[in-house]
DNA sequence: ATTATGGGGATACGCG
DNA sequence: GCGCGTATCCCCATAA
């Protein structure tokens, strides 16, 4: 578990990561213009930095070894450092409207650990039961409330979306160490699976430089041509691949998605989005809680 | 012609 | 060991 004592060890990165985050709030409120807006949209300005900072982490947890309490890691980072705002300048009262703020209190179950899970500790785990009965996985558990999503898919000239709505709930707030909860036995964990990884880094601000919400009412999301590969490289590194996982072999496993049905893609470039079912599964569980 | 992206067959892998 | 579901490798097609 992620205690107090270990983030002390990341604050030496914090400065790096407040840094981007006022960086990204000064350009918000200064305007962007639309090509800024739109480099920023391919990950342009964040690029950089963002990969340092994820790798800062990667590496500060990995050498540690740490299990990461994901109500201390970026929702807490960003919640703490000035809320930077989407590159809309203005404010999308449709995003506004979809913000899952409060509105999924997911359960994640706390298992044990593995070495192999060190990233994996970084972020949430889904516990739900997919339309197929076979989805159910088990790792940690704590409360989410974050992103909100751009309802702008019909141009793509203003699709990206920069969410911000982390809002720690008084649960989230109360609960900063993950009670391990013995609800499924380590021998009956499954692994976790690429969509609700993706899912989660979907509701991770600090990764919103690899993906991001087209629609969430919708279920689209998209990579970022520049970083999707880094994020490819976060789900071979969860999964424990000896390769460098990259966006095409990850773009594969995408497209058997669409043969099952959990994810389809999109006409559009590097967009895909999940089924309905998948979605409310993702998502739903948390309203069962 | 080059690069990025998408598609799909084949196969490896993990789990029950 | 087997079957099944999934992930990964690899090659090719297509679009920009």
């Amino acid at each position: 578990m992620w205690q107090k004592n270990n983030f002390n060890g990341l604050k030496d990165q914090l400065p790096r990561m407040l840094a981007r985050l006022e960086m990204m709030a000064y350009v918000a409120e200064t305007g962007m213009a639309g090509t800024a807006r739109a480099a920023w949209a391919e990950g342009g300005p964040a690029s950089s930095s963002a990969e340092v900072d994820l790798e800062v982490i990667e590496e500060y947890l990995q050498e540690h070894s740490l299990e990461v309490q994901p109500a201390y890691t970026l929702d807490t980072l960003a919640s703490a450092a000035p809320q930077p705002a989407q590159p809309h300048s203005q404010p999308d009262p449709h995003i506004i409207e979809n913000r899952w703020s409060g509105q999924h209190a997911y359960e994640w179950y706390c298992g044990s650990h593995t070495p192999n899970e060190e990233y994996e500790d970084n972020v949430p785990h889904t516990s739900w039961h997919s339309p197929h009965g076979n989805w159910d996985h088990h790792g940690y558990s704590y409360d989410v409330n974050r992103c909100s999503d751009s309802e702008s898919q019909s141009s793509d000239s203003h699709y990206q979306d920069y969410p911000y709505s982390v809002s720690l709930t008084n649960e989230k707030k109360g609960k900063n160490t993950c009670d391990p909860l013995p609800l499924v036995p380590l021998s009956g964990k499954r692994k976790e699976r690429l969509f609700q990884f993706l899912f989660e880094m979907l509701q991770t601000p600090s990764m919103q430089s690899c993906i991001w919400w087209v629609q969430s009412s919708a279920g689209t999301f998209q990579f970022s041509s520049q970083n999707k590969e880094r994020l490819a490289q976060l789900w071979g590194r969860r999964k424990g691949n000896r390769k460098t996982m990259t966006y095409q072999k990850m773009a594969r496993a995408l497209r058997n998605y669409s043969r099952t049905g959990e994810i389809h893609k999109v006409k559009r470039k590097l967009t895909y989005q999940f089924n309905e079912g998948t979605l409310k599964g993702l998502r739903g569980n948390s309203h069962a809680a």
